[in-house]
Formats: structure tokens, sequence, C-alpha cells
RNA sequence: GGCCCCUUCGUCUAGUGGUCUAGGACUCCGGCCUUUCACGCCGGCAACACGGGUUCGAGUCCCGUAGGGGUCACCA
């Protein structure tokens, strides 16, 4: 078996110049997560090129469960992933909670499958029984790595027969079960972002498929699952890439037919080209735009009661960003373009524009960093992009979580909502950031006046309060409590006063806001209404007056 | 170390031998706008890893070198 013809079903002729989708046949993809507990980035971005594909095609999309070596609970290290999945939108047709032709869809149901696979295997002669012990095996190994050369299991302790397995028995061992791996030739196959990839047969060492308590490894249970499935296009990162091989041995060895690989660049961490990953955080965090991304999610997550450990909390894991507010198609954008694009200009992406235009041959084969910078400004366009109900009702949740409004809401609450999330405009990039402007949801005697802000706009300019207090008045006067008319009135004042409009604002912002920055002046005054506002400067220059008799 | 893969601005990328004096996006830096912040607008900095070929001509093809990464489990 030196060479191998990748030849998938439907006689699709896989050295044409057409490799992404053959119509004659119903493209199948899957993603196989793991039930860790939370959903990574990265495979996001992988499993999202599968359903790409899959959804392209009008075909399917499958989700499997690699929990072949897992004792903990399945049920509650995987409902994260699932959660995550849905609230992307990425649905499966296949898999956990949809159930499917071919189910079960978990590998640790699937072990009579394997094991079955195995026996043929056996049968057929491209696998044996062998009876080495693990030191045995090691020393070889060891010894070839010491005389610098490649290791070739020497296969002293390979059971063909019956015979010979006795004999092995009687002297206590027991037995795995490997591969029988051809020792001449090359494994050729085409993959459909890297081209022809080539790997010498001899150097691949005979892996074990089965252990001596009858259960199955990773390779074989994979191989077998994808060809069950019926799955067409294996599209997985790149680090299986050196895989491949085994796992090529093995479906030909079963007489099964090839599917269409495609393996993908991983997603590499902020400035680096090392894979991203959930254990480095600490590290991520001296990133500067990282960092950023984090403490922004950090000041969120701890007004609404969210554990921000970043061993939990972070911006690798996809519930990070469904606590803080961004939008799943924000996501989906920039992950699509980790590593595709269309052409030299197209950014934006919605669903559908994903699913007609997304092409593996786009696919670039170097690693991307992940740029939180990146992501973060494109939430931001998706979130001004958002009509105000939506970006509302968004909002409101944060709000509710973290005590600012009642829930459930009144109604004529939520005008007010949305007039303060209008005024904001695209100061929200996140829904969580509307947080930010908690000084239009607490009681007027809650207030509190930032200190740098008070200094400067209160203390420090002599007439400051005198002139505020003026204001005040003015404010009182106006007959109609609007943006236009208080600008008219204000603007009218400071002409009277003789002093430019800037003279007077910082101050009336600092008082009413507590801030030294926030939306237009006039918007805040008129969503605040004419008593608040009122009660807010008598409560600044109470302050203000405070501070003057402890000084003086 | 063996094998395999990768290498264009800080980052994501366009580029398939000839207006590439390398284009776009994010970031960054100026300026304008302005009552603050943000937005917006205008402008700017910034890249073909290196060395040999092939060719009239190379970011684009070939060969080396260097660097980076992945993988070499009775893990997935």
């Amino acid at each position: 078996m030196p060479t191998v013809e990748v030849c998938p079903w439907g006689g699709l002729d896989t050295h044409s110049d057409h490799p992404t989708i053959d119509h004659f046949m119903t493209v199948r993809t899957r993603f196989a997560p793991s039930p860790t507990g939370y959903l990574h980035i990265g495979g996001v971005r992988t499993a999202l090129f599968n359903w790409l594909l899959a959804r392209q095609a009008g075909g399917q999309f499958i989700l499997r469960i690699d929990d072949t070596d897992l004792k903990r609970n399945v049920e509650e290290t995987l409902q994260p992933i699932l959660d995550g999945f849905r609230w992307l939108g990425i649905d499966w047709d296949e898999g956990p909670d949809v159930g499917g032709p071919h189910a079960p869809y978990f590998q640790s149901q699937r072990l009579e499958r394997y094991q079955n696979a195995a026996r043929q295997l056996l049968e057929s002669g491209h696998a044996y029984r062998d009876y080495s012990r693990p030191e045995e095996f090691a020393g070889e190994r060891e010894a070839a790595e010491k005389e610098k050369r490649d290791f070739v299991y020497s296969r002293t302790w390979m059971a063909e027969t019956d015979e010979q397995a006795a004999r092995f028995e009687s002297e206590g061992r027991t037995c795995v079960v490997r591969l029988k791996m051809p020792r001449e030739g090359r494994c050729e196959f085409r993959d459909l972002v890297r081209g022809e990839i080539t790997f010498d047969w001899a150097l691949e060492s005979d892996h074990v498929i089965q252990r001596a308590d009858g259960t199955c490894l990773y390779h074989l249970a994979n191989v077998v699952d994808d060809h069950d499935f019926k799955i067409t296009h294996i599209v997985r990162a790149v680090e299986h890439l050196s895989n491949t091989p085994r796992q090529i041995f093995i479906l030909q060895s079963l007489g099964y037919p090839l599917p269409q690989y495609a393996h993908i660049p991983f997603v590499a961490e902020p400035g680096s080209k090392n894979k991203l990953s959930k254990r480095k955080i600490d590290q991520y965090l001296n990133n500067r735009d990282f960092k950023r991304l984090y403490q922004a999610g950090a000041d969120i997550a701890q007004r609404i009661g969210v554990n921000t450990d970043p061993s939990s909390f972070s911006p690798v894991l996809v519930d990070f960003y469904r606590e803080i507010g961004f939008l799943p198609d924000a996501i989906l954008n920039y992950l699509v373009l980790l590593g595709w694009s269309l052409d030299d200009k197209s950014e934006e992406f919605s669903r559908s524009q994903m699913i007609e235009h997304f092409s593996l041959d786009r696919v670039v084969k170097s690693e991307a960093s992940f740029d939180s910078q990146k992501l973060v400004s494109t939430q931001s366009r998706y979130m001004n992009d958002l009509p105000l109900k939506r970006k509302s009702k968004m909002c409101l949740g944060f709000l509710q979580k973290s005590g600012l409004v009642s829930d459930p809401v009144e109604c004529e609450h939520m005008e007010y909502i949305n007039r303060v999330i209008m005024a904001a405009g695209d100061r929200i990039c996140m829904a969580g950031d509307i947080l930010q402007f908690d000084t239009f949801f607490i009681p007027d005697e809650s207030i509190e006046f930032e200190e740098k802000a008070f200094q400067k706009r209160l203390v420090k300019p002599e007439n400051a309060g005198a002139l505020l207090a003026e204001v005040e008045k003015v404010l009182m006067t106006v007959p109609e409590f609007s943006a236009k008319a208080l600008e008219d009135s204000l603007h009218g004042f400071c002409e009277v006063q003789g002093i430019g409009i800037g003279d007077i604002i910082h101050a009336l912002r600092v008082a009413v806001t507590g801030k030294a920055a926030g939306f237009g002046m006039f918007d805040t005054l008129e969503i605040l209404g004419r008593e608040r506002c009122s009660n807010r400067i008598k409560l600044a220059l109470a302050k203000l007056g405070e501070r003057s008799s402890n000084t003086v």
C-alpha cells in the first residue's frame, strides 16, 4: 500500500481545479468537541468553517462528542458548549439534543463499532496483537533516539497467530492492538487548503488503536465515526495534519472511501504564532489590547455579579462575549476573516453573505493571531447598526442584572431607557457598556462626583459656584425643558454674562452627571429633566460650599 | 532531534510574472469638526525574512538558508 489515491464518494476528481464542492453528493461536515466545560474561540472558528461549508452546499453539519476517554460528567461539561453554539446561531442538523439517523453521537456510546473495526483490521492483517510491555516498547524507542536513527518497532512481541498469542499470554502478558503500518512508499493526499501533501509510510509508527481492556483510541474512533456519519469534508485545525496518514491507513484498510481533507491554520495568540490556549491567559494579559478587552469585560461582569476569574472568564472563551453583551453576528464576522478573505476589500459579511461566499480555496495557510482590537471594532460597527429596539432590549438586561432598573421594567421607564440609549449612540460598543452611564439611573442623592473633575471644573474656577447657581435659576425658568430650548437659553445666558458656553458647560456637566465626559450636554439635561437637574446642581453646590468652609 | 507545514505593514489580509513607486481593514500618530467624550471627515507612519537562480522582467516560479509553528502517547 505504497501510495494513496484520494477518491471520495461520487467519483469526485480531487485533482480538478474545483475542489470545494461536489455537486453530486450531499456535503456533510462535522465538529467534534470534547466536553471540557467551555467553548474556545478557536474551536468556534473551526466549527464555523465547517458549518459554512455545509450550509452553502445545502448539506448537513453534525456535532459529535469526543468523550472516549472522559470519566467526568459529560452532561455538565457539554452544556456550555451547546449553549455557546446556540447563542452564536451555529446550528447542527445531527448530534446531541437533536439526534439523527446515525445516533448515537457520543463516542462513549459507540465502542462496539470501534471494536468491530479493530477486529476487522486484525482479520485482514492490517493490525496485530502486540504483547510488548510498555517499558519494552518505550525501550526500543529510546534506544533509537539515543542512536539518532528513526524509530521502527521490531515487532518482537507481535502475535499474528493464536499460537503466538498463547505463548505470550503464558508469559503473563496482555495485548493491545496496533496498526501494522506499511514500511515503504509514500502517503500522498491532497489537502483542500494546502495542496499536495506527502509523508513517508516508514516513518509512521504502529499506533495503538485498542487497549488491553478493549477500549479504543481516538484515531480509530474518529475515522470509523466519520465514515459511519458519511462525513465528506474533514475541516480541522492543522495540528491534525500529521495524524492524517495513519487515519488514511485505517480508512484504506477498512475499505472505506476517503473524505476530502482541509487543514486550516489555527488561531494564534495575540502577537505570536503559538496556538491560542485557554491556559495562558496570564501571559496574554501582558498584551495591551488583550488586557483592554478583558478589563472592559471584567468591569461589566463585576457589576452584574459574574465571576471574573480569568480561568473561566476570558476573551479566549465564547462565554465572555455573551456575558458582556457582544453580538453573535459580529463575532462570526470577525472570525470568518481570521484566515479567510473574499477579496481585497470586503470586510462585512452577514450570515447569508458568509454562506454564499465562503470557500476553502481562499483560506490562507498561515496561522492568524487573535486581534482583540479588530474584534471590538467589528462589534462596535454591528452595535451601531442595531435597531434601537434590539439595542435597548440588550442593554435593559444589564441594567436589570446590575439592579439599576427593576425587573420587570415599567413601561414608561422603558421610554426613558430608550432616550438614554439613543443619546449614548455609538458610545455603547457592547451592551454592558450601558452601565458606564449609570448616572442616569441612580437617585439624585446617590450621585458621586468624580474627584478630579469636581476639582477642575467646580473648585478651581473662582466663580464656578456662583455661575452654576445662576444657571440653575435659568433652568428652572425655561418654559420648555427640551434640548433645543435649553441650548437657546444657555447661549442667551452666556451672552448676557459675557462668557463663552465652554465656561459654564463643564461645571454643569460635572454637577448633573458627576462625570467629566458624557453625551451632548443639552441631551443630558433634557433626559434628566428639570427637577433632577436642579437637585443635582444643588447637591454639587452644597458639596462645594462644604469644601470652601473646610478649607477656609 | 526526525517528519510535516508556514513566512507581505504591529495585527488581519489583497496580490497566481509586467501601472506593485505593493492595495484595503484594525491599531497608532497628526489635523478638522466640537460644550466634554465618542463618532465622522482629511492626512500620515508602516511590509514582500535572507541568499542564489530562471526570465527582457519576480512579492508572484525553482533551489538553498534562516526564523516560526505543528506533530512524533495504551490523550483527544
